[in-house]
DNA sequence: GAAGATTGACTCATCAATCTTG
DNA sequence: CAAGATTGATGAGTCAATCTTC
């Protein structure tokens, strides 16, 4: 009794996969698209705005090496370094220099990027749970951290 | 004994919530940008080619009316518009004089275009089994067929 | 006026090239 | 030369405005 496999003479998906396949393409389109429209109506700021400066909030002295913040948000450093650009440019942050290390740069929290973030925080919370959380039974939320640690490493 | 919630006076995210939310996010992103990176650097091909290609493909005569074409793929009119411009550059579809409607125009697969999705269809395939299905079990994927079909309504 | 479609301006993300400091 | 970071070009997506035909 082999462990055997026929081999696999035709590279279409069946029909439970493409359910799965195009489902899955179907709710994260639709999902982060909702979440954008109503953070960018409701606030101003775009998700990838919201991602930075929560990342930010969330560590003493509100400041982070520009590699760190990147590798936080799982991010390539250019589309970071765009990024707080664009939101210097709009007072939410700023750069700093690094004393000890010349090459580097600090992004800081700005009075405005912390009050932007505080003002949007609380909808954007309630649309999560509204157009995600809420949709799932707990034993599918399970389901999907699960599934999250295990699917897709960082590169490749 | 009533079915009674305490009024959530904080808005913040639970730990299981947290971690389901943040790892949907991880999830999706990882995914669609390893697999992107591949296909692109295998055939010349975003994903957004890759889908209206295979949207036309799947239809008699190879050819859908703009509008159509966008309802198919769940896209704005603007986004599809943009799109089939740049594809039509690249001679992967044309554009066509829709008789019965003037206002319309029809989206034509080309030759080329078919020649394209033709190569890159299968080595895609093998990506999205190798980074997406194959990580999932049987249940994970009915699950996650399953929550696609509740979660993010088309608008709102 | 509404439907089908395009356009222009702007924001975002990626890639390759570059610049500076270690 | 590696590492940290920025830049410029290009492809994508969104919104509002526009144009043509019904």
């Amino acid at each position: 009794m082999y462990s055997w496999r026929p081999p696999v003479s035709d590279p279409w998906l069946d029909d439970a996969e493409q359910q799965a396949w195009r489902g899955f393409l179907r709710l994260q389109s639709r999902v982060l698209a909702t979440l954008a429209r109503r953070l960018q109506a409701d606030s101003g700021l775009s998700l990838a705005d919201y991602e930075v400066l929560v990342a930010l909030t969330d560590v003493a002295d509100a400041r982070l090496r520009v590699l760190d913040l990147a590798r936080s948000l799982d991010w390539e450093q250019s589309r970071m370094s765009h990024q707080v650009a664009r939101m210097t440019r709009r007072d939410l942050v700023a750069r700093e220099e690094c004393l000890d290390d010349g090459r580097g740069a600090w992004v800081v929290l700005t009075p405005a990027g912390r009050a932007a973030i505080e003002a949007a925080a609380p909808q954007h919370v309630r649309d999560v749970r509204d157009v995600f959380l809420d949709r799932l039974t707990p034993a599918e939320l399970t389901t999907l951290s699960e599934v999250a640690t295990r699917v897709a490493p960082p590169h490749s």
